[in-house]
DNA sequence: GTCTATATCAAGATAGAC
DNA sequence: GTCTATCTTGATATAGAC
């Protein structure tokens, strides 16, 4: 019996970086295959569609973020500001490539209007995400401020990411992260 | 001789329409010729490729808003706010459609890395926008400011278009208008 | 579990009749 | 200027040998 060349776990590694970086309809098969070392053919033996590895992708990156980053917000030995710092590096870390930009935003826009569950775990995605940044801004704003200042710091993030990719240089993105820490106490 | 049945700026106004709820890749020629009521061959006579259309909807877009929106920020009769307001309505009405979000956030993200030409246009349309959004703060804001006041406008419009449609609402954008009405006097 | 070979289909694009 | 027919390629996906 022939040697195992990849893992699943692997296999999802690689396709997250080129789902990121060729999109949604521009990555085939092929590419994905080709990423990992395996023929086309033996692609199908782990993921049976296109649509079945995307969201494996998806999930695996939610189930990532929230074992794995939101938690620091917790992290009461740290001040807020500092746990902010990690989360948006953290995030930055799990999404973004120079390059390619956010895999999230990228496959978002692409395939929101056409498969409702890339949608839904887009949505969790976002919404943990929410949710750990309005933890951190309740340490000196109303419940309804800290939502609100959440909700922006997550589409300036996207918003920014995007610039940046048009004009070819990171101040967007750093500019995004000082003024969200800016929302809390130094 | 046949009858011709469309011209070209309206085969352009109708490709549009279809770039921006189908997205670059997910767009057949068939489906462009579909929505301007030709056969698939005839649709050729027009544009010589899918990359000559998609450039001719980008640019006629960026022309479109330098002579019919930008304009406005140069009404003196009227307040800066109210010029601000139109802008932002205009550029809505221009880019965006409540199922589809923005036409050049959609294509951008696809397509920034692969074709250079269509981010070139891209970037004019988001430089003009800047341009113009940086005239109306500097009513009451610094150069330095108001530049950065305008990018962050702009970034906070395409990340407020992307939450609205993976959230399926509106909010995001309407808060987004009313922050960036809040940076000029009333 | 991996490979090669192949079926099937749709895409971008062209040719030539009318 | 529009049509039908067709070429060529590359895509998703499957079958079966090893």
């Amino acid at each position: 019996m022939p040697l195992q060349k990849v893992t699943k776990k692997e296999i999802i590694g690689k396709a997250t970086d080129v789902f990121r970086s060729k999109g949604y309809h521009n990555t085939s098969m092929s590419d994905l295959a080709e990423a990992v070392g395996l023929q086309k053919g033996s692609f199908y033996h782990y993921f049976e569609s296109k649509e079945a590895i995307m969201k494996a992708v998806l999930t695996e990156l939610k189930n990532y973020l929230n074992e794995r980053v939101n938690p620091v917000v917790f992290d009461e030995s740290l001040s807020p500001r500092e746990r902010l710092s990690r989360l948006l590096k953290s995030f930055g870390k799990t999404l973004l490539s120079k390059e390619s930009g956010c895999i999230i935003g990228n496959i978002t826009l692409e395939t929101v209007a056409i498969y409702p569950d890339f949608r839904t775990i887009i949505k969790e995605i976002f919404e943990s995400w929410i949710i750990a940044l309005t933890h951190l801004y309740l340490s000196n704003h109303s419940e309804e401020d800290a939502l609100k200042l959440a909700q922006q710091t997550v589409i300036e993030f996207e918003g920014a990411v995007m610039m940046s990719r048009i004009y070819q240089e990171n101040s967007f993105i750093q500019e995004c992260y000082q003024r969200a820490l800016a929302n809390l106490p130094s």
